[in-house]
DNA sequence: GCAAAAGTGTTCGGGATACACCCATGC
DNA sequence: GCATGGGTGTATCCCGAACACTTTTGC
């Protein structure tokens, strides 16, 4: 996959006089495995950073968009079908950042429902975002700013669709923001915060009880499967009735 | 400054196969002027675009970062010292989005106090970012984009120390907050939430009042002139006392 | 004294957490 | 009936907006 070494250094020596650049697409796709929040990673079995471990993705080709080309890469790893949210993170462009050419790389960061278990090949697994192995080049803190990016938008939109499964119980639904809060969140408040909200809305049907007994639990499910803003604006918000004012 | 074509499309095409692009860093530089939140563009002389106003920036250098790119492109417009704050926005990668040459771009945000006047070049004009003239390329949704960025920010961080001067009255910050926001922000209340944040802080010295008479306005500084998330977790915070939570 | 602008005190309401209590089911 | 887990009601607290009132100045 990758362009020899010789060939390379040679293109690029000629392409950057005239401006150009290496550009790769990566992905910090995360899914709840197990309770706990998880994070897709390759091991690199060549040099440079050989033996660590690397966010999926790769070049950009001449005539793809940076998402599409992403979505391209993570279908080598992953069915991309099975990605319920895709968005951009950031573009790291540190000259340095890998050291054995010049670079850039735009990060996206990828969701996937906790229902599901896409196969995967040999050399990829799914790691504990919260312990991450030895990784290459700055691929670590690309993996820190997706999980940052993740909990900040728990809070204001209603990307919790894209970790749950298309139906799920408020207990379930409370384990996949305490994995990827990393704190405690009461199934009892949560309910009413994303019924206030607006962000989920009741199947009628139920779940029957386990065998230790307990009240059947009630399906829910997000009423939207895109990205929406559920609470701008939390402070300075217009003044005036009806635009939440007094 | 540009390449000239017929060198730009030959490099281009030998060097996309090695997987390489054109890439630029572009700014959308903010400041409130009069009262209105204005943005710095250019007028392009030359096709395409002839004639359209365009966001400043331009080609990255084989050895800087993008940041170091877009400062150094910046300082051609207005004295790089002047800016406040600079922060990456988004990478647009839309292979249509220049229709003579694929060309991605990296924009960032860069904002400048209100109470400097930058000598910019004659090609060079602020223009209210409400009311944008016709606009080449994406540039016009980038400005969108980096006004909406904006807007949030000063709902959940201290980024209006990059909007003041260092020295401001209630009623001076309130303006600004109110011509970046697009609506009105109640001096009195805003001085409450900003001190409780710890946002800003008094200097101990006023402004004598104006000719019609009036109490002379107390002096404030914000606290720190770097970016800080001074309300995060609205919602959804960690439980337990002394966490936010009751 | 009066107008004007700044600053303070107070009320109000929304929204989120915490917690007690009620409901439905299995055994 | 009782344990178990889900769901509802309610108290409490924080925080921002609104607004009346006080303070300090110029004329």
């Amino acid at each position: 996959m990758d362009i020899p070494e010789a060939n390379g250094q040679a293109a690029g020596v000629v392409a950057q006089d005239a401006g150009l650049s290496a550009h790769e697409a990566l992905a910090v796709v995360l899914q709840i495995r197990r309770g706990e929040l998880c994070v897709l990673l390759w091991r690199r079995a060549l040099p440079p950073c050989e033996g660590e471990w690397a966010l999926p993705g790769g070049r950009l080709r001449p005539e793809e968009s940076l998402g599409a080309s992403i979505r391209r890469q993570l279908a080598q790893k992953v069915d991309v079908r099975d990605l319920s949210h895709l968005e951009q993170l950031e573009t790291r462009s540190d000259p340095d950042r890998n050291p054995q050419r010049r670079t850039l790389a735009t990060a996206y960061l990828g969701l996937v429902p906790a229902d599901i278990d896409p196969v995967v090949p040999d050399d990829t697994r799914w790691h504990p975002a919260a312990d991450l192995p030895p990784m290459a080049f700055d691929h670590a803190s690309i993996v820190r700013a997706g999980r940052r990016r993740l909990r900040a938008k728990l809070s204001y939109t209603n990307v919790g669709f894209a970790l749950a499964p298309p139906e799920f119980t408020m207990s379930e639904l409370s384990g996949y923001y305490r994995a990827a809060l990393g704190h405690d969140v009461a199934a009892t408040n949560l309910r009413r915060v994303l019924l206030r909200r607006g962000q989920i809305e009741e199947t009628g049907r139920s779940v029957p009880s386990g065998r230790s007994g307990g009240r059947p639990a009630a399906l829910f499910r997000f009423r939207s499967l895109s990205l929406q803003i559920t609470d701008a604006f939390a402070v300075l918000r217009p003044p005036g009735p009806g635009s939440g004012g007094l």
